[in-house]
RNA sequence: GCCGGGGUGGCGGAACUGGCAGACGCAGCGGACUUAAAAUCCGCCGGAGUAAUCCUUGUGGGUUCGAGUCCCACCCCCGGCACCA
């Protein structure tokens, strides 16, 4: 009797023996085909909960599948290690946010050694290090040369509990912090930008990689490229250099049906245009608006008002004079930041023409219409009216015509605008990465010059809950000499948004100990771009926008040769509990750690790929797990207790079953695996070894049979449960390590049927089963089954219409 | 409201290209072993019916010899976006 599966011990003895050989080390040989696998990085929060572990175990599956296939293999790991949460806890529990975020490496680092992957830690990247941040510093500075980082005021979100500047995709729901979930307002700061519009056009583009089209089509709305005009509405007010509002709008065939224009309540010619009997009324409502959270403001329930100015422009499509308005759900940051308003034929305008009886001007024919009054505004398609020399246009070949009259008279023309705001990276903040710039009186905003970098984070910083930033009163920080001129200059006191540390750490992977440069060149190109990235769908607007645009940014400057890093993208669902998305708050947060001790790493890992498709995601369950736990004592067993073929055992037509069955389990595990469908693939290993078991209680196959589905049954299972799979490798006589094996292949010809069960329908209801050979022919067929005594029965007495016959499948007898 | 993904036993989920619905596992039930329990092993396990058989993939229609799979309409759930002119 063997002893039993004890997992704790086996996988600490194998978790040590890897590592004393640097089993998983990275060659560096360019002349093997290369791999690149990498998963998300985890931001070190203190745990690696379950939800990591889901993110991580099938993908080591999958990077140790490409491996023992011959790849060379990189499938790194580090940490995301800036942000506000180690800031946070510096304030609150006066622990220095280093401290904080090295502890729970430490921590973090022993739970993922404890999954059991092929993590080569020679290579680990840690984001709040010197040496990292050096080059997030080095990288800004490039941006900063190529004209792709300004400064400039801006009107930015703020969140006043974490005292900080937030990117726009920060922002949640009506108007929320990401983190805090406190209601952001807006603020006018000085701060740092990086240009991605300039990209926007590409970023919607996804030539050549294959990423989930969910992930696709949100980037592309966040993105939000729009075709329109913008049409010049003159104006001629007393005192007032400008002499015209210009408008975005999609809509230029309904320019005849303009009855107002609105602008936003911070649109800078607002206050000089406001007439002297409206002003008192006009700053209140601009004061009001200031006061307003984005989430008051943009509130669908809220109802839309806005005040009338006192001024006009003109329409000079027709000449009539339109009145401005302000209102607060015209957006400054979108288009113009002023609207012309056609409230016929849009919901929005129609609302507030009601409420502030404005007319209603219909310049699209509704189908049937005539010259009612419309109940709702009316967006769809039709005939142009009430438009000039346009009417009886449809309103399509309207839109051409308007924009091309409007360019040809010089007061407009076709235009395109996005949603896209640019990338706002300051952060008022200690814990990120230094903007590398100092203020000089005489030279200005200076660049530190690359020799000097890192600009190192003080270590004596103070932390206290102000909201601003540490760095804002440590003297020796701030105070630093101009490197053009060598006077006195004050430091940037603003950090870099995190994601900035994101948009590069794949490439510091491909040789993570440069001191040159932030990545070695000859590396980089023979492992670039990322294979296969996978993680949370959660990232699909930030970092995996800015990623993109910051390697398109590199490949403009010079430094990389392509313009996509992630060639293929795979987003994992997620572990939900108790039918709940888990949350410290909640309390119903699955810890790891407790089940890898009891029931083992290989447990949890095949658990994980079971339970569900992987993008789906699916529940925990104590249950579960523990059937996964079953299966593999009982895998144990099977392997080591010892075989006894009976009798006459392994004759010519049971080989051939066994061997089919092999050869077909060998097929479906390996194409499942490269399609990640990891739950069909474990319950394929799971048919065969109930299969195998049942062979040796009956002894039927030949005992070198045996030791080869032994073999094949092992390594097929390695990637999935890498300790017991090399446990039962080594105690079944095998060389070390069963992780180094080449992958089984398969033969076609052998993993084809012999036998097949022929369907038989009549009337395409299922009459009977007939066990046939694969290759017995359409008049075989229908003739055997014509004969059957159950099949007689359905068609006695009635006239046979038709014979559907699908080879290998089913035959069909239509009767009438 | 718009965009994307879904809806299959008590539960998680299988099902090639339109061809046996329910693989695999969990839970449950019955049995063996045990003084007993746990563990383990064996058997049953969508519903109705003694049975033949009939019904069953969110709902209603359609195409087809044949529909979980295709088409139309609707209902519900999840994720994202949401005054973007």
């Amino acid at each position: 009797m063997p002893d039993s599966y004890n997992p704790q011990e086996i996988e600490k003895k194998w978790q040590h023996k890897w590592a004393e050989d640097k089993l998983y080390e990275v060659s560096e040989d360019s002349t093997i085909p290369k791999w690149y696998a990498l998963t998300m990085f985890p931001y070190t929060s203190g745990d690696l909960h379950i939800g990591h572990w889901y993110a991580m175990a099938p993908s080591d599956v999958h990077a140790r599948f490409k491996r023992m296939h011959g790849y060379n293999v990189l499938h790194p790991m580090g940490f995301d290690a800036f942000g506000l949460p180690a800031e946070n806890a510096a304030i609150k529990h006066g622990i220095h946010p280093y401290k904080w975020t090295m502890q729970n490496v430490d921590n973090m680092r022993r739970q993922l050694k404890s999954i059991g992957a092929i993590y080569d830690w020679s290579r680990e990247v840690i984001t709040c290090q010197p040496d990292y941040y050096k080059w997030t510093q080095w990288f800004f500075l490039k941006l900063y040369d190529n004209g792709l980082a300004y400064r400039g005021k801006a009107p930015v979100n703020w969140c006043p509990k974490c005292q900080t500047v937030l990117a726009n995709e920060q922002v949640i729901g009506n108007g929320l912090c990401e983190r805090c979930e406190e209601a952001v307002n807006r603020r006018d700061l000085e701060q740092w930008f990086f240009r991605i519009t300039r990209y926007a056009d590409e970023l919607i583009e996804f030539n050549d990689i294959e990423w989930p089209e969910r992930i696709k089509t949100m980037q592309r709305n966040w993105v939000g490229k729009s075709f329109g005009c913008e049409i010049s509405f003159a104006l001629d007010h007393p005192g007032i250099e400008e002499k015209e509002i210009r408008v975005f709008t999609t809509r230029p065939d309904t320019t005849f049906g303009v009855t107002f224009m609105v602008l936003a309540p911070e649109h800078p010619l607002v206050t000089r245009l406001t007439s002297t009997e409206k002003k008192a009324e006009v700053e209140a409502y601009i004061a009001k608006s200031r006061r307003l959270t984005d989430i008051e403001r943009l509130s669908i329930e809220k109802e839309k008002d806005g005040i009338f100015i006192g001024t006009y422009v003109t329409n000079r499509l027709n000449g009539e004079k339109v009145p401005i308005w302000i209102a607060d759900y015209v957006l400054l940051g979108y288009g113009t930041g002023a609207v012309m308003a056609v409230p016929a034929h849009d919901e929005r305008d129609f609302a507030f023409a009601r409420k502030y009886n404005l007319p209603i001007r219909v310049v699209i024919s509704p189908p049937d219409w005539n010259d009612k009054e419309l109940e709702e505004a009316y967006i769809e398609a039709g005939k142009m009216v009430n438009s000039g020399q346009f009417d009886g246009l449809s309103n399509e070949e309207g839109r051409e015509a308007v924009a091309d009259y409007l360019k040809e008279k010089e007061w407009g023309g076709r235009s395109v605008s996005y949603k896209l705001r640019d990338w706002l990276i300051s952060r008022q903040r200690y814990w990120g990465a230094p903007i590398p710039m100092v203020y000089c009186d005489s030279c200005g905003v200076v660049p530190v010059p690359e020799e000097d970098l890192p600009v190192l984070l003080p270590e004596d910083a103070e932390f206290k809950p102000t909201g601003e930033s540490p760095l804002k009163y440590n003297e020796k920080f701030v105070n630093a000499t101009c490197p053009k001129c060598n006077g006195e200059a004050k430091r940037e006191t603003d950090t870099m948004d995190t994601f900035m540390c994101s948009s590069w750490y794949f490439l510091r992977y491909t040789s993570p100990n440069s001191d040159r440069a932030a990545f070695d060149e000859s590396r980089m190109r023979y492992w670039m771009p990322v294979d296969l990235y996978t993680g949370g769908a959660e990232h699909a607007v930030m970092h995996l926008l800015y990623a993109r645009f910051f390697i398109k940014a590199l490949r403009d400057i010079g430094l990389v040769e392509f313009g996509e890093p992630f060639t293929r993208l795979f987003n994992q669902g997620i572990i939900i509990a108790n039918k709940q998305k888990m949350s410290k708050s909640r309390g119903n947060v699955v810890n790891p750690d407790a089940y890898v001790s009891e029931l083992g790493a290989d447990s949890v890992r095949i658990y994980l790929m079971f339970v569900a498709p992987w993008e789906h995601g699916g529940e925990w369950n104590d249950s579960g797990i523990s059937g996964i736990s079953r299966w593999l004592n009982r895998l144990w067993k099977l392997v080591l207790e010892e075989y006894q073929p009976k009798e006459g055992a392994g004759n010519e037509n049971r080989q051939k079953v066994w061997q089919r069955i092999i050869h077909q389990t060998i097929k479906k595990v390996t194409e499942d695996l490269e399609k990640m469908r990891f739950n069909t693939m474990i319950a394929a290993l799971m048919e065969l070894t109930n299969n195998l078991a049942k062979t040796k209680e009956d002894g039927s196959i030949g005992r070198n049979d045996w030791d080869e589905s032994m073999k094949t049954l092992l390594l097929l299972l390695a990637p999935s449960a890498p300790h017991i799979t090399e446990e039962l490798w080594q105690r079944t006589g095998r060389a070390y390590s069963i992780h180094n094996q080449p992958w089984p292949s398969w033969d076609r010809e052998l993993a084809k049927d012999e036998e097949i069960t022929l369907i038989v329908q009549v009337n395409g209801k299922l009459r009977d089963r007939i066990e046939v050979p694969a290759s017995i022919t359409d008049d075989e067929a229908k003739t055997l089954v014509l004969d059957r005594h159950r099949v007689k029965s359905y068609i006695e007495g009635k006239q046979l219409a038709q014979i559907i016959y699908v080879p290998g499948r089913l035959i069909n007898l239509v009767v009438k």
